[in-house]
DNA sequence: GCAGCGGATTGACGCAGGTTAAGTCTTGCT
DNA sequence: AGCAAGACTTAACCTGCGTCAATCCGCTGC
């Protein structure tokens, strides 16, 4: 099994690794700095973000327990965006140089890497899509369908239910938008009964039917058919032939 | 050199590599189908996109001479994004499963995979900032200079110019905004001097200026300096802190 | 219990960018 | 060369989301 011996894999590089805490709102990195160490997040949660000259910041990712943090420092010399504990983290260390000796030497280790890398790219690929083409509102959908997805596949999170440390600042930099945008979007979906989120718990409410307005795009969907063409509305020259396969 | 391995990994998957042309317009895979190649984009260009239920398209990843396309399909049994060709394209074709073997046997392939995969991770990272939060001239200007920059680091451009086959269509789904407002924006930019665009070729008047404009993060800033701080506006409790480095 | 602070919420109003529509310029085809 | 078809451009108007500001709510510490 591939996320067998991944999980192996892992197992065996955080053997040796000790461990560290962060206090909430520590850095795990600055931008700037070289990273010597790639985390493994085994409780709490970090966010990756740039902040521009005017203050605008934005946070490309979001790290929960069992997240590494990060692998992109294995092809660079100094972070390009900075990480921060959102909430009190506990990670353990494993050495940047030695991962990156072990890649050379054992293909299960770089295959190892090599697909959690293209996982994600996947992942941020869709992501992309998402905050490129999306409104307010299946910004926020999509992103709590992708969250609750990723916790419940390991095992973080079930019948719908889950952790949510993010405060709405936190959410409208990820997705965005505003802060108080934000706010008025996740009333909206309260009061539309697809969601409830109070004292950082997510629950939702209606899966499907977040999933369906957020264009989510996942097997998981039961009938994967419902999301297929009506096209035909599509035309012209040099747009996109109306054959293309939607969502 | 590790790029230098890495070219020579290429040639030796290539070598005996068949391949293919496919016309504009021509996809080369589907949403949904099982790619089978992956592809050496050789020449012309193409565009991995999306096609929402009502319309909208979002393209989120340009191909130009020299990509490969894509190596997400590693780790994936059916494309989750059509990809289209924008203009004639020729590739040589990589067999999947060969490429996937040869990852598990030698660690220089499943290595160079990894790094290939790490390094447009965070490309595609700077990018989600740049969708996240930017206006429509900032948008343009970073897509300009990176592209520029992707296609001189690999010889085929120069004196800030380069080839430029994209319609104003593909540079709005791009860079998430309408064909109309990208012409107005895309005027913007050549009224205040810092691009010329016509015939399918870019140039970059101004490289300095389009990529402060852009708040394009690069060492390749003559002074990254002059990017730094006048950081001190942000404070507040759940605001990321101050020190963070911007941009 | 109460004070104080950070986060959430709501409302009024403005603007960047979307929409629609009417041209004009390019390019490829015959 | 001549003619479409497609790409680009501009203008007028509209709207989703940003901005600003006031208020409320729920912790935490005393």
């Amino acid at each position: 099994m591939a996320s067998a011996s991944a999980d192996q894999i892992l197992q065996s590089l955080r053997s040796d690794a000790p461990h560290r805490h962060f206090r909430g709102r520590e850095f795990l990195v600055r931008k700037r700095e070289t990273p010597h160490a790639i985390w493994l997040i085994e409780d709490g949660w970090a966010a990756r973000f740039k902040l521009l000259r005017d203050g605008r910041r934005h946070i490309s990712r979001f790290y929960a327990p069992g997240d590494l943090c990060d692998l992109a420092w294995l092809v660079t010399e100094s972070a390009d965006q900075s990480i921060i504990a959102l909430t009190p983290v506990r990670a353990a260390r494993l050495d940047r140089h030695r991962l990156d000796s072990r890649m050379r030497i054992d293909p299960a280790v770089s295959l190892t890497v090599a697909r959690d890398a293209l996982a994600e790219m996947r992942a941020q690929a869709e992501w992309l899509v998402t905050l490129g083409c999306k409104s307010a509102s299946e910004k926020i959908a999509y992103f709590l369908c992708e969250l609750y997805l990723r916790l419940e596949r390991r095992g973080q999170a079930r019948d719908h239910n889950c952790d949510f440390p993010l405060s709405q600042q936190d959410v409208a930099d990820f997705t965005g938008m505003t802060a108080v945008h934000a706010c008025r979007t996740l009333r909206d979906l309260r009061e539309a009964g697809l969601i409830e989120l109070r004292r950082r718990r997510l629950r939702i409410i209606d899966f499907v039917r977040l999933a369906r307005m957020a264009s989510f795009d996942r097997d998981c969907l039961p009938s994967d058919a419902e999301c297929l063409p009506d096209v035909g509305a599509m035309a012209g020259p040099r747009d996109f032939p109306a054959t293309a396969m939607v969502v």
